[in-house]
DNA sequence: CTTCCAGCATAAGCACTTCTTGGGTCATAC
DNA sequence: GTATGACCCAAGAAGTGCTTATGCTGGAAG
């Protein structure tokens, strides 16, 4: 079986003519060469050169060797150089999947360093909520999924985060949840308000698992939520509050690109977050762009 | 430095989808792949596999490198079936130089059956008397080197066959010298002559080294032969032995494939000879398309 | 829910390959 | 004649690759 530094080695001697000044430009002693050519004619089954007192000359099959050779180890290098452009950030691709309020804010300024910072990798987004982000993730149509999730509430359901732990989770922000009332609203004003002081309030929820995960936290407060309206749409929600139809837990990153109109945010009492995390794969997690862009998503949050 | 090994096994296990299965194609163990591909990727600088769970799938740098991996490794594939095919005999040159009495009956025998017995070799033949084919041998502008040389004659000057101690000196026929006289000689009737008988005749001389051997050889046998015309030409050596012009010393070989017109040839006492020999380079011996061409051209003269 | 199975990773041991070092021979140049 | 450059050979050392054995994990079946 050929290999390629058989290849390298015959070249090398072709083009100098030597085996010494092979050796040497490869770097070995001139036994070496001598060695692995004399390998190489034992797999080809048949000379390959002809040492003829002054000058080293290439039988037909050496000929036909070094002309093969020229093109294999062409293809060899453009490999390897294309691998290490990948490797070393010059070029590559990383698929993003981003929840839909994720991309607002946080993903454009990631996006727009690592183009600075990487000008060859390029990087895609979609947009997808965590199920199915995930799914995603796992069968290969993306390296990162940006998702959500809340700190378990004691006593709840602990099946939200379960899903991850195989996989590689990287914190980029704890995005801490904001009410928002009606401009004309009794705790407009205040500007802070406890969950309990919501509990009379007619409630605009948002997706399944933050509607589901407010259920939880306010009846941890001591009531249960009156939920007239739950969308997945943020911005709806907004509208919602600012047509007086209820009152909302909004997390800050929501809120960041928008004013919102006829509705006021109020601080909310006790404090609770909801945890941006980039996944991604463990072996991912290695490559340098997905890294990089990993990296990037941190470094934008923690601006 | 990617290796042609590790691209085998790379393009299995992406074939195949598994460690496992490729380990199996490949007819070894699975931690050979294992290392073989853990080796790959440090050399490589990234992953190039993502295993996550069930199925194996390629990073960017993967697919980057089982893409070229196709051309590179048919291009191998190539070199080595090429190689193969000259060391198999089913192809390949030889370039064969022959002096010029050679080439009317030993060479085309030889052709013939070299022709039949490997087709795809082709045989090239020109004719140059041997100090010039030994320089192309020596030059690399043939590969076989049919030439002739005359057993040393006692007190003679050595220097004829010393120029091929460091030459593969296959010998291939044993020429004995005919003597040739015109139809009306004295000697043309006894079919039988010693030198000395013709001691008195005008001589028609052959090649300087022929001619050189004659003057040896009679001289041994006790006389200077007086050599009136002298000629590369063996027909024309004919042709002035037929003219009645002289007597001559002709190998068998030359008369072979002619019927000389108003000479006769009659054996010569003591017997001398002219050996045949083919000569080639140390390390072209062993090129099997040449090994085969000396074969073809000793058994061409062993019929 | 537990058990079984398939597949990958790791470690240790062994064999092979490859490299280097230190001889030696031959040819050429001064 | 000597010196230099190039190749070959042999022996020892280093490195690499393969195998066996073992542990671990994830998915499928009972």
């Amino acid at each position: 079986m050929i290999e390629a530094r058989h290849l390298r080695v015959l070249r090398a001697v072709a083009r100098t003519g030597s085996f010494s000044a092979a050796a040497r430009e490869l770097g070995c002693t001139q036994p070496a060469v001598s060695q692995q050519m004399k390998a190489l004619e034992q797999s080809a089954g048949t000379p390959l050169l002809v040492r003829t007192g002054r000058e080293m000359r290439l039988t037909q099959a050496g000929e036909a060797l070094v002309r093969h050779a020229a093109g294999i180890l062409a293809g060899l290098s453009a490999a390897e150089d294309e691998v290490a452009a990948i490797a070393g950030l010059r070029a590559g691709r990383v698929r993003l999947v981003s929840f839909p309020s994720g991309s607002s804010t946080l993903v454009p300024t990631a996006l727009a360093r690592m183009r600075a910072a990487h000008p060859g990798v390029r990087v895609s987004l979609d947009e997808a909520e965590p199920p199915r982000s995930i799914e995603l993730l796992r069968n290969g149509e993306c390296e990162i999924a940006l998702a959500f999730r809340y700190p378990e509430v004691p006593g709840a359901d602990p099946s939200a985060g379960a899903e991850w732990d195989d996989l590689v989770v990287r914190p980029v922000l704890s995005d801490r949840l904001t009410g928002l009332v009606p401009d004309g609203h009794r705790l407009a004003r205040a500007g802070a308000a406890r969950f309990t002081d919501l509990a009379g309030d007619p409630w605009i929820a948002g997706c399944p698992r933050c509607r589901t995960h407010l259920v939880e936290v306010c009846e941890r407060a001591g009531f249960t939520p009156r939920i007239d309206f739950a969308t997945d749409d943020y911005p709806a929600v907004i509208g919602l509050v600012g047509a007086g139809l209820g009152v909302a837990a909004l997390p800050e990153l929501t809120l960041a690109s928008v004013r919102p109109k006829g509705a006021t945010a109020v601080r909310l009492e006790p404090a609770v977050h909801r945890e941006i995390v980039a996944l991604t794969l463990p072996d991912l997690a290695h490559v340098p762009a997905v890294g990089a862009m990993l990296d990037q998503l941190a470094d934008a949050a923690g601006r």
